[in-house]
DNA sequence: CTAGACCTTGCCGTCGATGTCAAGGCAAGG
DNA sequence: CCTTGCCTTGACATCGACGGCAAGGTCTAG
């Protein structure tokens, strides 16, 4: 399989491809003329890697998880490594989760009070005239 | 005041508030050397602006508030651009935490199952020898 | 022989809010 | 005069996951 079919077939480009391969996340063979050839594994591999990309990881952190099912398991989430980098991720989404919520309740606080401040605002300039 | 003084009453640095310039969001004079200089006002303006940033605003998004301050409103919330930024924003954290929520819920099943998996896999091993 | 559809490497551009460095002007004190 | 400490503008660097383009090699069909 060359560099466009597993594109194509990934869901994804050329370009990224050969990115992840810079990033030592997929490691194609090369055929006599310096093509990339992938075998069918690295379908699943750069499935994962979409995947983790999706959820918010970083190519850094997926890292392990390719590992993993080069490693023959059947699922990149088994291996220490890629346990110990999903229970770090899920510290960091409750943390930003926390945060979120402080801000969404700062942000509703601020709406509330313009509004509340217009609507008095509008309420005066009506009683006044005449 | 020279900009020295602001950044540092501002908690913030003269490179930052030269950007803020760039972008239109402080408007400082300038004395006959051609020095920066603000007047008390452009103080609350930059709280206002770092205020903003730090809830997860953009400088395009805070434009309005300081606009609302400028027209002499005691807060940057109350006018009607702003109050549809806050909307805006709101929803858009809304919609984030939504995502965030989901995220959070896959990152958890995909930990239990691999530790259940783990768990498993020790058992088994434990069970075999001997 | 040539067109077209692949493939290769390499390098610049993106977005946002700064940090950092360079080269120089201005003010005040010893 | 010289140093110190402000200030000025301008330009490049950062981070991440690519997109886009250029210049060129390769393969296949007509």
């Amino acid at each position: 399989m060359l560099i466009g079919e597993l594109a194509e077939r990934a869901g994804t480009s050329p370009r990224t491809l050969r990115y992840y391969e810079t990033q030592g996340l997929v490691r194609p063979q090369r055929s006599a003329n310096g093509y990339r050839v992938y075998d069918e594994a690295e379908l699943r591999v750069v499935h994962e890697i979409r995947a983790l990309l999706a959820v918010g990881f970083g190519l850094d952190d997926i890292r392990p998880f390719v590992a993993c099912l080069r490693a023959g398991h059947s699922s990149g989430d088994v291996c220490p490594d890629s346990v110990a980098v999903l229970r770090r991720k899920l510290a960091e989404v409750d943390a930003y989760l926390d945060r979120l919520g402080g801000v969404r309740r700062q942000l509703h606080d601020q709406l509330t009070q313009a509004i509340a401040h217009r609507e008095e605002r509008c309420l005066r300039r009506r009683g006044l005239p005449r």
